[in-house]
DNA sequence: CATATTAGCTGAACCGATTTAGCTTATGAA
DNA sequence: TTCATAAGCTAAATCGGTTCAGCTAATATG
């Protein structure tokens, strides 16, 4: 049923239905009783503007685009699951699409997202060149980079702070008691993993403990890093260290399937920090801190960032959160 | 920039530009010197067609649409990428919206996917009543049933097969040396609780050690369920039970936290056998046994459904996946 | 009674593409 | 030379709404 249909079943014109339909009669003085009839008509049967026409004619589309690496990654859905929920609270829906960390698959999407007249990008992006990202904005569509972005964009960007985080979280890990302690990490190449480290060498110093460091390793995030690394150290040391920093969740989990396979049963007094984060820690048989991403806060400020931007409020954002340290001493 | 501007660059008629850039140039033998000419001066401005005018015009969104309760579910996550995947790789994107579990909500979001001309609807639904899901494909909109169904419904189904998966599963759990045997499942009136309930009874009918049940305990799949059941076990018998048989994921969560608390460690000689899964059971420090649903499959099994409706070669498909048995014995 | 104002509604342009019948011009055949 | 055919392209309709200037009839004002 067209909007065409009902006007003429209402016996009045397109206009006059789509006036009502749309909730301008006040303004446009249409009386009660036609909007009655023509309410009721459209509630009746069923009837639903097409979206494409509406929005071709009024240049809007209702919708946002929201691209991501990964969707399976635990906070990436975390994320998407909070930007869904706030996008159609305001009445838009998510495009989600994943680049599966290809520049080449990221960059077609922002085309093709372009010409969906998608009325903002949301973006954790691999790219390292943003001009597809800048063409975007040209043609008027905002862009907002979560998680990750290139120093130096002129794009709106909202991160965690991975410095402070680290210094935290370490801090958290020394309050037990005294121990070998040993840090696993990323590429020192990557402005995370280095920020990282910073933020776990300077707590080290400030609390004087920085002598009990038994081992420094940075290879790279990965699962067989975590495992690699675990080995090296077990067979160096022949038992865990007291305290373990990993870099990331993926690393943690390298590091769990080398104790799994390894070793009769984690050691409970064993301080274990790591970034990343997810509900399954809380489950696990022995103390494991983490630091997480603040996923809601993220949503919400990149939606306050659209909203600013849709009133041309603010020229540019760049947001830094802290993120959150969970304790979980047994 | 327009398809009009284009064509003016061009020299030549909005026709021809739009003809050449579909490809259509060959039929409407197009010489080639206008297709370089216009396909040149395309990627030189970087047009992008309006996907709300094309759409508009030959009727086609190249939008699909899947609904689910909650996208942070690890299976609906793990559904979303892989179907996310295969829509984008057929040329679609994906509009990902959650209901939250609530009707209202489902419905609502039917209805304007329904304007939004989605080309399918995939839904892992919450409600009993088809009847908008019925409307969507009145008007031309393919449905596909995801993971769960009221019996009776016409519309396209994938689920999987709990009843079969439960006793496979339980087998597996059977395979270690006898011990006290514990069930903890949901509400019996639901009927996937009641097949996994049938699977196991099976399993252990078959191999007769059915004197071996110590528990069964029916409650509902929620986290605090897990824990109470847990607790009650333990106050009566002051020991686990050497075989656990979960009837889902959020369940043996709530065990977990049950055994976090209150077990100095968890016997490695359990055999535990649950419901749901994720790559962290590898990283236990025990035994737990799972069945997965084959979410990339059922994805595949939905885009193939939805090439069937588009070509209208079967009326209805109604398909049953087994479940993935993922034996975990350390 | 004449004119101004208001209430209530509509016609027609428009958004930016796709689609198809058909118009030129060039080429070939008779 | 004349007509048929083919090559190469375009004009105009169309998709289904939104938008706004402006029309008509009714009421108010002087």
């Amino acid at each position: 049923m067209k909007l065409e249909d009902l006007a003429r079943l209402a016996g009045v014109s397109k206009s006059t239905a789509s006036i009502i339909l749309n909730g301008h009669a006040e303004r446009y003085r249409i009386s009660e009783k036609t909007c009655e009839r023509v309410l009721e008509l459209a509630k009746k049967h069923h009837y639903v503007a097409n979206a494409q026409a509406a929005g071709l004619r009024s240049s809007n589309s209702k919708l946002l685009a929201l691209i991501l690496p990964d969707l399976l990654h635990h906070g990436f859905a975390e994320l998407s699951k909070h930007l869904e929920r706030l996008a159609r609270k305001a009445g838009y829906q998510l495009i989600i699409s994943c680049s599966d960390d290809e520049t080449e698959m990221e960059e077609k999407l922002v085309r093709t997202l372009t010409g969906r007249k998608v009325e903002a990008i949301i973006s954790v992006s691999t790219v390292t060149d943003y001009s597809v990202y800048y063409q975007a904005e040209k043609r008027g569509i905002p862009v907002i980079l979560l998680d990750r972005f290139q120093s130096g964009t002129k794009l709106d960007t909202i991160i965690s702070d991975d410095h402070q985080a680290a210094k935290e979280l370490t801090q958290t890990m020394l309050t037990g008691r005294p121990g070998a302690i040993a840090y696993f990490g990323g590429n020192q190449a990557l402005d995370n993993c280095r920020l990282r480290f910073q933020g776990f060498s300077e707590a080290l110093e400030e609390s004087g403990e920085a002598e009990n460091i038994a081992t420094v390793h940075h290879l790279d995030y990965s699962v067989e890093a975590g495992y690699s690394m675990m080995k090296d150290y077990f067979r160096q040391h022949q038992s865990l260290p007291e305290k373990l920093f990993t870099g990331s969740f993926t690393l943690m989990e390298g590091v769990l399937q080398f104790t799994r396979k390894h070793l009769d049963k984690m050691p409970e007094q064993i301080d274990w920090a790591t970034f990343g984060d997810s509900y399954i820690l809380d489950l696990l048989p022995f103390t494991i801190h983490s630091a997480r991403q603040q996923y809601e806060e993220m949503a919400k400020q990149a939606m306050e960032s659209l909203d600013a931007k849709f009133d041309k409020r603010e020229y540019q954002r760049q947001i830094v959160l802290s993120r959150e340290i969970i304790c979980r001493r047994i």
